[in-house]
DNA sequence: TATGAATGAGTGTTCATTCAT
DNA sequence: AATGAATGAACACTCATTCAT
């Protein structure tokens, strides 16, 4: 039964997750979490301080997740023209949201049962944030248009979630459409002239 | 203080839009809303038959209220040109929006109280609905992209929505970007070639 | 079944203060306490917005018994003299604590729930109170002596609320001491010289 | 910080102390003791059976503090006459309420937790106890008023108890009122005549 | 139309206690 | 001696919903 002993932390964050995939985040709580894992409701207090606590690390986990899959680093390397990393930065997006198809929508519906939604990345508030510093870059260089940050990455995030939530819904095959096609998308949105 | 011939209804519709946007969808309850608008709780029961008819009559009555204040009629209008009537749909959309500002908002929370999130504008489902049809149109046509029609309308529902959700948090003021700044990036987006 | 209809308040409230005598103020538990009453759960708070509030008017209850219940106008009527309106205070406590044996032990043991505990009589701490001010002018007066009156209204509360418990719980039946007996241990306390 | 040597049983049976103090008998819990102790929960089940003993074992504490640091043996020395012997009494309580000015009302909180109030001194209802056999012996030797010995002894711990709490609540200081102005009032009021 | 009283199911959270290691 | 993991029962409290008036 116990398959790979898998640590039960990520085992409680992994039903969280799922419940919050197939009913919505008013849909997470103690009890549902704790019955999907197969442990005692209380047993949940073991892991997590209380419940805001535990989805808290949910979105957390998917936001290290992205950042531990992507590479960061070359967004902000100098030696690499603006237009080749905000199309890297595109890619690296496209290419995580692909292979976690959920972890946009997740990230998405926690950000939507505290507040205010979410229409764009995690972290476009912090000033250092690598993407928009990126972005401003590309705006003060003259190389995408003059509006504000947030509108360029709401254009990347909601077609790239779009899409692939589309794929994964079925609706349409991942291969009808290239990156490029997408891209084509992103990039004229974005892009000056 | 409100108009004093404002049904019970609307009232009580007002109360949930209004704990939608303070503090979330998961933080509408009857009990809530009823002290809100001042009445006994169980009197929301002889307006609505349930909790969720009347979250979804709050739904509907956004989604009404944006037909009612756009000219629908003229997206079909086959005697205007393509690009004329997209331009006129962002436009209806861009001016609702900044008018309504929270309208965008309370339907994306509902959606994301249930289940799935909305990237795009209601009715998409729907084959029948207007812009879908125009959209579709214009894809055969041509005028925009061969890409699915939810990616051109989530282009346009999420800069709209993310322009004047800065705009009503003060992230900026409202004269900073025009419209056509604005549309600029969208039908960049859309357009073929 | 339905006895009286008392109303459904004060049989809560009763149900608290038994539950105080028969198990200690630790015991109290909404659950204990409407299963006593015979209703549900959630129904106490229907009466009581939280379990303090309802524990806190429990203490409110014994404490307007004892100001409705005795004669307080005399007490700080100045054309009698101090001896004798301290007699009358001593007695109007004792009749009190004879007629509701359990009434000052539920006052304590609330004051223990919370926190520190309660040595002498409510309502100590408050400077108008009329008890201290006949007291502090019988110190004054150089009537009794001169210690804080909180010794000597401990020295009331105390041999009365260990009399009464003694009777109340069988150790000597109500006609083996008198008021008068009592009354000359605590006026010999009290009186100076 | 402190005593290095000091035994994990009395570390934990401090801490239960101090939460009594602070927070009513009602706060004490394995959790909270465990914590402030430094040690694993389940571990306070290596020293003490179950919660209840562990509350037994602060009392009994408290109570042998006192036996040890009392003597005792004087107040049963029959070369001592009575009124001197009861007057030693009410010093030894006096002096150890004064030096541990938390611990009688650690005693009395423990009692209130369980059922009944203590109002007089633990160990009333033993008829070996020293202070009862003291008492009834001056109260058969027309020494002390002809009253219940628990009234007496009332008098002498809530006289006591009120004083130390009202110095070390800081409402007046331990010099304003001596031993002797103390003992007056409580002797005033045993005294027979 | 309106209300207040009622309730059962559910919420998050804490607890005392046990047990394998 | 010590721990961390585990659990079932309890707790205070909120909720959606019903019903008699």
């Amino acid at each position: 039964m116990k398959k790979k002993d898998m640590n039960k932390q990520a085992k409680i964050q992994d039903a969280v997750a799922a419940i919050i995939l197939a009913e919505g985040p008013a849909g997470v709580s103690t009890t549902k979490v704790a019955k999907r894992v197969g442990i005692a409701q209380s047993n949940v207090y073991l892991y997590f301080k209380n419940k805001q606590a535990l989805i808290d690390s949910v979105y957390a986990r998917e936001t290290s997740r992205i950042l531990s899959t992507t590479d960061i680093a070359r967004l902000s390397d100098a030696t690499i023209d603006l237009p080749t990393r905000i199309r890297l930065y595109v890619q690296q997006v496209y290419d995580y949201s692909l292979a976690h198809p959920d972890s946009l929508t997740i990230m998405q519906q926690i950000k939507a049962l505290n507040g205010q939604p979410m229409t764009v990345l995690p972290g476009v508030a912090d000033p250092n944030n690598i993407v928009v510093k990126l972005l401003t870059a590309a705006v003060d260089a003259q190389v995408i248009k003059p509006l504000p940050v947030s509108l360029h990455m709401g254009v990347v995030f909601s077609t790239i979630h779009t899409h692939t939530t589309n794929i994964s819904q079925g609706r349409y095959s991942a291969t009808q459409y290239s990156f490029d096609d997408i891209f084509q998308l992103i990039w004229d949105a974005m892009k000056r002239d």
